[in-house]
DNA sequence: AATTTATTTAATGGATAATTTAATTTCAAG
DNA sequence: CTTGAAATTAAATTATCCATTAAATAAATT
């Protein structure tokens, strides 16, 4: 009942034909890489399917036919975000863990820390990973699990599996598992964000308080001594 | 184009009025308690608003009407589903803790434990759960986050604290993050299951598997041996 | 017989969304 | 200047889909 009939309340109603732009030599105005930006954080924010193409063209104060002008249609829209945002941050996630070297410790070490650097600087991804690749139906889950998870799953989980044979990783964990864990501690905290910090403000939280938790529960565990 | 226009093909149209039931002394025809099992399934997979009561009609071989002969509306089914089947699961994971003594070791043990027994048992839970508490929008977000989260989170961060307090807990921990970090190694990694289990086939994996898995991480750790 | 319960059929009434076409304005090149 | 290309909007097009209600029907209960 807040929605208004059509007219809705475009302060800059932006009259027709090209706007007078500043066009620098340098770089063109730059308006497909803003409706990117807006149309990656509204996904992020409600999902690819319950975004309409009017709701991003609303918030980046354009019309969906100018989405339509630069992407040719939803589709391609999705395509190119997957193609120009996705797909190179997942690159660098995968990177921390190839470049790591074979010792599982200063592995999971860098890839922890590269991972919760990654993910605090483009918040957008963990919501949106949550929706369309975890839950099932998402839009991104086949792109995403046929390319990244398969080469960063396999490698965790032989790393592990090595370092179990030789006696020098916990024997009661399943390597297979290790993978699941390490985004169970990472991702998923970062998604959940909203959540807990409406149930105890925790401003101080910090990315680097939230490394050194996982860290710790990962190598030492809680170090419970008993004693009730 | 897989979809038929309207007639469908209801292999068996049910003719109209009411059927031939067995209406046996002992207990009604249970028609209402299956339309909500098949409304939760459906639920948890396509998420609450992507799932058009024709669907769960479908489903369970009724037709929409019957759906709103029995609750009303669509939103009163969903109340229906929460006050009938996550509260009383809600309510079982929180005494799971309640019970569980002071001790935060057997505390976690015992909370652990039956929490994957529970969502073993209720699949449905942890997609449901993702899509509709975890993600902005969520329409059980502010009905779970009221109730049942404030009381556990602040219970596991106070016990944790008091033992960290005592020297009794890892002191790189930081309790607020504890919380979120069991359920990241809990319902997290059984929401993921259809992802894993796509990326190596692991029949084997348990929820016994899984749940000496997570203690074992939470009360050991990795227990890496350096060497490299 | 009469009434209540369970069910379907068949509307009803909205609402929304992606995409296309044509018009408009500015910019850049000749 | 002139002209064509680029960027934008307005308006039309087209395609659904979905919740809810009303009325009809059949069985069960009293």
């Amino acid at each position: 009942m807040t929605r208004t009939p059509t007219p809705a309340k475009p302060s800059t109603p932006r009259r027709r034909g090209r706007p007078a732009g500043r066009s620098g030599p340098g770089r063109d105005s730059d308006a497909r890489a803003h409706l990117l930006e807006v149309a990656l954080r509204l996904f992020a924010e409600h999902g690819i399917a319950a975004t309409p193409l009017s709701l991003i063209a609303r918030k980046a104060r354009v019309t969906p036919a100018l989405l339509h002008y630069y992407f040719g249609s939803k589709d391609k829209l999705v395509d190119a975000l997957v193609d120009e945002k996705l797909q190179p941050l997942s690159a660098a996630l995968g990177q921390g863990l190839i470049r790591s070297g074979h010792d599982l410790r200063s592995a999971l070490e860098v890839f922890v820390g590269t991972l919760i650097e990654l993910l605090s600087a483009n918040p957008w991804f963990p919501p949106l990973w949550v929706r369309e690749v975890l839950s099932e139906g998402g839009q991104l889950r086949k792109r995403l699990i046929e390319r990244v998870a398969p080469a960063l799953a396999h490698r965790v989980r032989d790393l592990a599996a090595g370092a179990q044979a030789k006696g020098r990783l916990n024997a009661d964990l399943d390597p297979r598992l290790l993978m699941v864990s390490l985004i169970g501690l990472t991702i998923f905290p970062l998604a959940a964000q909203p959540i807990w910090r409406a149930i105890y403000a925790a401003d101080d939280i910090t990315p680097e308080v939230l490394r050194r938790h996982v860290l710790a529960l990962l190598l030492r565990g809680l170090e419970l001594d008993d004693a009730n």
